[in-house]
RNA sequence: GUCGCCUUGGUCAAGUGGUCAAGACGUAGCCCUCUCACGGCUGAAUCAGGGGUUCGACUCCCCUAGGCGAUACCA
């Protein structure tokens, strides 16, 4: 066979040479240990959690070691394909800190390994079919769909292996002369990769591989035997062949991925073989986990977990700084550790390291990351989180816009309670924080609460007209609450909660009870941050004003 | 079915032959306290099962089970 010839046949136009491409990207000019990884989404406009976990640990990769971390969009499946998709996911990322050095970007690529869009790289691919082809470790296949169902029903009775391989790669021996009479005849065809493995898996000669994952340490498997589709019909790549090609010639030094990818990393390793091309490290990450409904744990799925969305983050006014800090204490077991030891350091001083990351999957925990979020906002001025909250409410809810007129009044109400020495942590996400100061606004100050039903309601107006009687505005903390104390004890409430304990019979209640009836009067609810602080916030003017309602 | 990966409390996990098996979230109780939050203290709760190897196994080997994934001209 003049496998030349063969490929001047199938590749006319392919006029470039492989030297030509690696001349073109060269060996990237980066100091020693940099690191170069990329993300590769494909384009459908939707991105999880997941993808952002896996994005981290490339940006944390390359930016650590002063390396590249570069934007590649995986269109090799037109089917796919999502308009605006490619912004959506840029934009999502860099809302939460993942920036890229190069890539695609939304005014065209930026650096000198593109392009960096899979669809626009046709030549290249076809170029090192050509050459795999013209070296006899590639061919043309022409069975059609309906020829390879047949193949594999036979397969499943006779319990072998599924797919095109050994005896069953029908096209393997095809002669120069019945190729040229199938594409004549126009007949479709992909190309395959002509395998070297050995197809029998049980016999003793099996051939394993031994590759060195980053997170799994050297992973030892089967060889690929698999006459694997590397050009489809339409002269667009698999993923298994622009995988190999685009990143030795972007010269990424390490793939990050899910495990979903191990299987397909014998096929990778024959490529890069193939090709005379050294691997990358490859780093397969666990998959973040969900609990279904039937409590079983399953990989986060794009269709079914739209709640796991980042939109969904974004929505809920999650800090990008707080899904960041969870997402790193997830990704690696000793941040939690080194937060608490470093609670000031930013978040980059962390040495994030592939050795510390988790195998298996987590599972998605809420708890923990509003836990997180708490002490993540807590190291936020309130004149940052001040604009944070109102960028968010620019997109997802303009109908409260008003409430960042006065910024000063909405910094003090950020800050409430938060430069002590046990600081309050009552800010978690935006939507939650709306919900939690929305008493400070008086079109959102609803009375949600019953009084106690320790105080009748006689006791109710007495209490809060005695209140509104004594009430200096420039009383501190300690004489406002003697006057309150006072209260209490005229109308038969005891002035310590100890006391009402120990001797229930002697009191209506205590000072507690009483202080809840102001608090409702003035916040309409039973549970709020110090009433004095939230009275100097509000004003004397509105404080007085909602006592004066009730009598 | 076959192949691969994984398996310490409810969740995230430390641990690499000898530990009373860390810590965090959550949870229960107590303390602080005018409520809540914060903070402090205390508690309940874990090595999937079975065989080996060893004086000794969460740690090494084998088997089983379970979970996840792959088995496409999807990625």
């Amino acid at each position: 066979m003049e496998y030349n010839k063969l490929a001047e046949i199938l590749f006319p136009h392919i006029s470039k040479t492989p030297r030509e491409y690696e001349e073109m990207y060269p060996e990237r000019d980066l100091p020693e240990g940099a690191k170069v990884t990329r993300l590769g989404p494909s384009p459908t406009g939707f991105i999880h959690l997941g993808n952002l976990y896996g994005a981290f640990v490339d940006e944390r990769l390359a930016h650590q070691s002063g390396g590249r971390f570069y934007l590649r969009i995986e269109d090799t499946d037109d089917k796919r394909y999502v308009e605006g998709a490619v912004e959506t996911i840029i934009n999502s990322l860099k809302f939460f800190g993942i920036n890229f050095d190069e890539g695609a970007t939304m005014d065209g690529d930026i650096g000198e390994y593109g392009d960096y869009t899979q669809s626009h790289r046709g030549e290249i691919y076809q170029c090192y079919a050509k050459k795999l082809v013209s070296e006899g470790k590639a061919y043309p296949c022409f069975l059609s769909e309906d020829e390879i169902s047949e193949i594999r029903a036979d397969q499943e009775i006779n319990k072998e292996n599924p797919g095109i391989y050994g005896v069953y790669a029908k096209s393997r021996d095809l002669s120069l002369d019945e190729i040229k009479s199938n594409i004549d005849a126009g007949k479709p065809y992909v190309i395959r990769l002509k395998s070297e493995g050995n197809p029998d898996q049980t016999s003793e000669n099996l051939r394993k591989i031994h590759v060195k994952d980053a997170v799994r340490g050297i992973l030892e498997m089967p060889e690929n035997f698999q006459d694997v589709v590397i050009l489809k019909a339409t002269g667009i790549p698999t993923y298994h062949f622009a995988h190999v090609i685009d990143d030795h010639l972007m010269r990424t030094t390490h793939v990050v991925r899910g495990a979903e990818w191990l299987p397909s990393l014998p096929i990778h390793v024959e490529l890069f073989e193939k090709l005379g091309w050294e691997a990358p490290v490859y780093c397969h990450t666990a998959q973040l986990m969900k609990l279904d409904e039937e409590g079983n744990k399953r990989k986060l799925s794009k269709r079914k977990d739209p709640e796991l969305s980042l939109d969904y983050y974004r929505n809920q006014g999650y800090h990008p700084a707080a899904v960041r800090e969870y997402l790193l204490t997830i990704l690696n077991s000793n941040f939690e550790e080194w937060r608490m030891a470093n609670p000031e350091a930013p978040i980059d001083d962390f040495q994030f390291t592939t050795e510390k990351m988790s195998n298996s999957g987590a599972l998605f925990d809420l708890n923990k990351l509003n836990d997180i979020s708490k002490d993540v906002l807590l190291r936020i001025s309130a004149s940052d989180l001040f604009e944070f909250l109102k960028s968010w409410a620019e997109e997802f809810k303009p109908e409260i816009i008003h409430l960042f007129n006065d910024r000063v009044y909405m910094e003090k109400i950020l800050d409430l309670g938060r430069n002590e020495a046990k600081p309050r942590k009552d800010l978690i996400y935006a939507q939650q924080i709306i919900q939690f100061i929305s008493y400070f606004f008086d079109d959102m100050f609803v009375v949600s609460e019953e009084f106690p039903k320790e105080v009748p309601a006689e006791d109710v107006s007495k209490i809060l007209s005695s209140y509104l009687q004594s009430y200096d505005h420039s009383d501190d903390q300690s004489m406002w609450f003697d006057k309150i104390r006072n209260i209490a004890v005229e109308l038969g409430y005891a002035a310590k909660p100890k006391d009402y304990k120990k001797h229930p019979e002697e009191y209506k209640g205590h000072v507690g009870h009483v202080s809840t009836v102001i608090r409702i009067a003035l916040m309409g609810r039973s549970q709020s941050p110090d009433v004095w602080e939230i009275q100097q916030i509000l004003g004397e003017e509105k404080t007085i004003q909602r006592i004066k309602k009730y009598i």
